[in-house]
DNA sequence: TAACTGTACTATGCTTACTAGTACAGGTGT
DNA sequence: ACACCTGTACTAGTAAGCATAGTACAGTTA
């Protein structure tokens, strides 16, 4: 389900959360379906439970999972209203992006066709792999 | 010139170079125009040469300066041909970013809109500040 | 020569990440 | 009730990374 590259520089649980976003804003994870639990992940991944601890704990704090002690963690279904934080966010990361294709040299109308591209991969429904 | 935020997780050398690739991409720093030397940046920033040092180490080691010894640091040109790591890793970001802005509900008509938006101010060559 | 430049070390202390282990409380099925 | 799962919350230890301080060398320029 996942894969970890031991060799980055970045911290595991940073890598989880990572991963676990990228699947839930493809919606290869669904609202409410069930992550796997600490100890199965640790053990698929050989990894200390300690460490998907963190990485879920991370993804509450950040508010894309739900924990249910006894229970399970969860997908969090998306809330609209409460995400201008984080649009700013991704917009000014979409700048930076955007800034540094042209400074490479990428022109805009190959910038705005991938744009689009893009987005009518999303109106279809289909995941890309 | 440069403001790091003391507080935040990021190291402060990763601060560093993440602002100076920005001032670079949005053509602030010129191809050529000399970076502050690691002794005079340490002293305005009041952090250690060692840090300084660090930064503008893995900025030529991305290939966005180049050092010439006794000299001083300086902005690399922008070279066409070699991008297509950079540009194919700007792209999956850009992927995400998109996927991300829509599960959080932007319109897919408001996406196009900002990036024109951030075309069209690249096109007039203003700086945003 | 003096004053700058980048570069390359060494040593130290602090912080973070990760592991291992343990234990508690909650939930579910038999 | 018991067994087995779940998340959660700790403690302790180790390793790695970061930042600092200091030093020194070689190159450049006036």
């Amino acid at each position: 389900m996942f894969e970890l590259d031991l060799r980055s520089r970045a911290p595991i649980y940073e890598q989880l959360v990572d991963k676990i976003i990228e699947l839930i804003i493809n919606n290869v994870l669904k609202p409410d379906e069930q992550l796997p639990s600490v100890r199965v992940l640790s053990s698929e991944l050989t990894i200390n439970p300690n460490t998907i601890q963190k990485a879920y704990r991370e993804l509450e704090y950040r508010g894309y999972i739900y924990s249910l002690p006894g229970k399970g963690s969860f997908v969090k279904p998306a809330v609209s209203g409460d995400n201008t934080a984080r649009l700013q966010s991704l917009e000014s990361e979409l700048a930076r992006i955007i800034a540094e294709m042209r400074y490479l040299g990428m022109p805009p109308g190959e910038i705005v066709t991938r744009v689009n591209d893009l987005l009518s991969k999303d109106k279809g429904g289909k995941m890309n792999d």
